[in-house]
DNA sequence: CCAAAAGTGTTTTAGGTACACCCATGA
DNA sequence: TCATGGGTGTACCTAAAACACTTTTGG
């Protein structure tokens, strides 16, 4: 039998990036760590990849365990390895991001494990080199979004334009001219206007709109440029 | 001390898709796999992370060992963690693509690890999951190269606006105008041309171009949009 | 009746695309 | 002298961007 016994084995864990919108304001999800080392601490989503699982099938897990969360977005960022990572043993992570409307999960959110929501420019400073994962995700979702509509996965069910806008602005940290944004969006032909109103912003209302699933799954791949001169956002 | 103890360890390795460009002709670098399983099989190159280095550093170490490169275009593709996708052990793959001017290396590729250069539509089939990470390596590539200007890593220093049009041809597997090549290409400004010609495609001669280094750092992330209607094209 | 957000309309401009045509030269 | 690839010039057209204006309605 065959075996590469000489070699190193080492640790395989996955660690998750929550991006999260209430309809207002762009989150992300974090956990305090409840174990040694770095007890206490604020920290990713995270956890080893157990024998009989793919790491896509790892992250969904440990997304379910801690949160009970199903059924997101989920994309892999890549895969992390310095070997000094994790101080107490070598220790190889591969990130994934999911991006999901707040509110929608709100009750499943657990409690128990010290889950805690925070504006994505007031998070705390994270253990190893989380920081850095979170860096590069938030990149990577600039130059995705750039291209595909993936920001309709942290919307709600059903949404106004503004809304829409406001979390644009709030991932590229821009401000959007409302007028060109709307012609925009519509020339997409992905959303389906409701006869709802939301008052909530305003006397007059903006009118609500969903998801045409059907168009977004056939459009996914393609580029739709929401953001003009993206050049001067994107870099990764 | 704090340990992991009862977390399973696997093997961490890094696999590299080696892609080149002769001048005339878009290859992929495979070899002959010289231990078991899967002996005498063609494979990517490949080998286990080591304690003390990180992805990169394997990735870099690995192309060094099996065929003299070095300070080539090294990116992360991604991490492939399938439980059953090494058959003597559970084995998680990080893979890199490279992009290198095969005539600038041609002597060091080392023929004791029957390294050999194939055509990118003509490779053989592939060990594992090897063959569907140069399928995703592929598609990286092309949306990469559809917006920033990484096809010129696989060029020499000198080069022709033919050979370059060639090269996009390949990688799009598509035709592309000349005339408007010509043009986007001279638009960016990234390159110099030189006095000499190439007249080894044709009596007239093209003229030989070099990249300019500091703008073609500069601009390295901007949109450039080499490609005419590149959502036909891409899709990852 | 007015403030403030929602939404429509118009103009300008850059850049992609299509296509006609000239240039250079070895055989 | 002509075939062939290399290269310039031009006209058209779409879509992005900048900007002005109207519409709605609760307080």
């Amino acid at each position: 039998m065959i075996t590469y016994t000489e070699q190193t084995r080492v640790l395989v864990a996955v660690d998750c990036i929550i991006f999260g919108f209430d309809g207002e304001q762009l989150k992300i999800l974090l956990i305090k760590r409840g174990f040694q080392p770095a007890k206490d601490q604020w920290s990713l989503m995270g956890g080893f990849v157990e024998a009989n699982e793919n790491l896509y099938g790892a992250a969904e897990r440990i997304l379910y365990q801690l949160t009970g969360l199903k059924d997101l977005y989920l994309e892999q960022l890549k895969a992390y390895g310095s070997p000094e990572r994790d101080p107490i043993e070598r220790t190889i992570s591969v990130a994934y991001f999911a991006l999901i409307d707040i509110n929608k999960y709100k009750t499943q959110i657990s409690d128990s494990y010290h889950a805690e929501w925070f504006l994505i420019n007031e998070a705390p400073s994270l253990i190893f080199d989380h920081d850095l994962m979170v860096e590069e995700a938030k990149k990577r979702i600039r130059y995705k979004a750039a291209l595909h509509p993936i920001l309709f996965e942290l919307l709600p069910k059903k949404f106004t334009i503004p809304q829409l806008q406001n979390l644009y602005e709030q991932v590229y940290n821009t401000k959007i001219d409302n007028r060109n944004f709307i012609r925009k969006v519509n020339s997409t032909d992905l959303l389906i206007k409701l006869t709802e109103k939301d008052k909530s912003n305003s006397k007059r209302g903006a009118f609500y709109y969903t998801l045409d699933k059907n168009k977004y799954k056939a459009k996914f791949q393609s580029f739709l440029n929401f953001i003009p001169n993206p050049e001067h956002l994107i870099s990764m």
